[in-house]
DNA sequence: AATAACGCGACATTAGTTGTCGCATCACCA
DNA sequence: TGGTGATGCGACAACTAATGTCGCGTTATT
């Protein structure tokens, strides 16, 4: 094979993305000796801590990445150059020895802008209120990154970044459902690798932990609280198991047993989480207050969306073609007295009843309390 | 100064946080050479493609983290170690070069695990619901990073992840205003870099297209859209700029001035987003159908709450402390009747009057639409 | 047009890296 | 419990790579 000189390939290093020459390749590939470039792919193949690994096996996982290297300066790399310079710690209580990042340590190879940082510490604020602290964990190494570069962008050193950028989460932020971190590492694992997955499940309806072994076809975060959508062994039909009531997760010996037609959109417009969808689209006519028309100015409802005055008001009229969900109709719900809904039909009807319900329930009440 | 041998401290090589032996340290600032350490901060400190380093400037920024390298050796390792083995760019249009990565190189280095890769998946479903496309997108080397570790993590190539993980967004999702990247560029690094900006802005008002200074005090995300709060060169004021109505940013020339008491929560509180907050918490009590009951036993309200049945019904009792703003009383309004608020009295009649006054919407128009 | 700055090839020198060997432990298995 | 194969590690010689310096041509700068 001859490569024309100057031409760039490009090669997958584990999951570092590296340009090489093709002279390069060639030649390397067979008498691999760049040392930069196999410490780095060796700083990739250390996990963070809770995973490890052994020094035969990174030897082995080296080689396969056209690094064959003995041993011996494997072992002289690792606890000479690597450990000593990073956060690396190793487990030498038995005797493959193996090594581990330390819990927290990132580095971000071109290093974070200042946009990224702000952005990250913006999504932080997102997410901390959708997502179980675990899970937000995850990303906590990338997060103390953003932070850790603002901290130190003031030399003055009091960086007053926290006290700048605030996240108005959308809708009431419940707080999110506890779950065990070694929960949601096996689960992920389990879902994207396609395994069983052996669980203790705390049933909701009838309060007893029950063992299961379940077959894992996706997951499902909503509002405050994450589901597993899996099949109990040996059953057909698709259930829900949320993550905060799963006990304990073990990977599983049975052979995964997919489900070849599934899908997650159908199965969530079934209305599986309570947002069950209209096949297509509705036409929403309404007229809107002077403040909602604003805010749909600023951020649409949809991309067709049209809002035009009233005469002799300072209310407007808006068309707009959006899905026919549960969620458009709790917006509109939200919106109150601000929002007139003319069409569809049974969206108007379905506002009125409600507030007619809701005025009921006041009804009911309100001799009792006004009477002081 | 003088360390035990064996003590760790720990280094900051640009924003590469990096542990050293004490001992090293001693040897290596004044005679520093190792080379792997070196390329690392290199790669560190070339930005990604918007930006770029000239030659000299690395060599200076090199020499302030202890690398007093020769400007050849530093030429060679670009031209010839780096440029070859990295996505890294050269400007040889003028003479300093200038180098830069590749706009979407990214690499971590303990690299992703799965769990964060899923993490990390579902967070930008999230996110992008919540903030403007182009924000979103200073986020991309890290989702795609993701992205490809999933893929790549089925050895047959199919990888099925996206098919298996949905965020479901909390409330209606309306459609984030576009921003430009240049204005969140410079925007984000006058907030951050307390400098002054000149921007052209759209007012809402008014129409027309306005030049003003602006000092920046802190960025508010809501709903869809970003806010840069900001006073007037000139004025005390503090004024609320919709970052997608910012036609033109550039830094200023002017000297930033500070506000030095300013409080963004306090802000916020104070209504300015009309998320008007008591200055204390309420307590809600309730009777909420079971379906609410059993949302809010999984994803609480609040630390303090308590649920218990009603008998004879399928109704429950809510009690729980809960902030004194707009956000809770919308998700109350949101819940429609199945909640049934008992107090405060406040919420209790604000929910009737909005009841009564969409009935009244809809009492005007029924007679007209439904007689067909 | 003059001067300083920059890029780059070449080369000698120095520093670091690699494989090999020998020995001491440790894990595992019968 | 004793044997066998892995594993870790110090030492060393051969090898490879990195570094600074010099000189020359080219490019900004004034």
């Amino acid at each position: 094979m001859s490569y024309p000189r100057e031409s760039l390939s490009f090669v997958r290093f584990g999951k570092l993305l590296i340009f090489i020459t093709a002279a390069k390749v060639g030649v390397i590939m067979s008498d691999a000796r760049d040392t930069l470039f196999r410490y780095l792919t060796m700083l990739q193949l250390i996990p963070r801590f809770p995973g490890r690994i052994a020094t035969p096996v990174l030897k082995e996982k080296l080689a396969e990445r056209g690094f064959k290297i003995d041993t011996r300066s494997l072992q002289r790399d690792l606890s000479q150059k690597l450990s000593t310079q990073f956060p690396i710690g190793c487990d030498d209580s038995q005797k493959p020895y193996r090594w581990y990042f330390d819990r927290d340590f990132q580095c971000q190879l071109p290093a974070l802008d200042v946009p990224s940082a702000l952005t990250l510490v913006l999504a932080e604020e997102y997410l901390k209120g959708l997502l179980p602290p675990v899970v937000v964990g995850q990303l906590s190494p990338h997060f103390t990154d953003a932070r850790r570069l603002l901290d130190e962008m003031n030399a003055n050193g009091l960086s007053q970044w926290a006290r700048k950028v605030r996240a108005i989460p959308n809708g009431k932020a419940l707080i999110p459902a506890e779950i065990d971190e070694s929960t949601w590492q096996t689960i992920s694992e389990a879902l994207l690798e396609q395994k069983a997955v052996d669980v203790v499940y705390l049933s909701r309806s009838s309060e007893t932990e029950k063992p299961f072994t379940l077959h894992p076809q996706g997951i499902v975060s909503r509002h405050s609280a994450t589901y597993l959508l899996a099949h109990v062994n040996g059953f057909e039909d698709l259930r829900q198991f949320a993550l905060h009531r799963i006990k304990q997760a073990t990977l599983s010996q049975h052979p995964w047993q997919a489900q070849p037609d599934f899908d997650i959109d159908r199965y969530i417009q079934g209305g599986a989480f309570g947002y069950r969808q209209g096949p297509s689209d509705v036409t929403l006519e309404a007229e809107i207050a002077k403040p909602v028309a604003w805010l749909l100015q600023e951020t649409p409802l949809s991309e067709t969306q049209t809002i035009e005055a009233l005469p002799d008001s300072n209310w407007y009229r808006l068309t707009a073609q959006v899905p026919d969900d549960q969620q458009t109709l709790w917006w509109l719900m939200g919106m109150g007295a601000n929002v007139k809904v003319t069409a569809p039909a049974t969206w108007r009807e379905a506002l009125k009843k409600s507030a007619e319900q809701v005025l009921a329930h006041y009804q009911d009440t309100t001799l009792t309390y006004e009477t002081h």
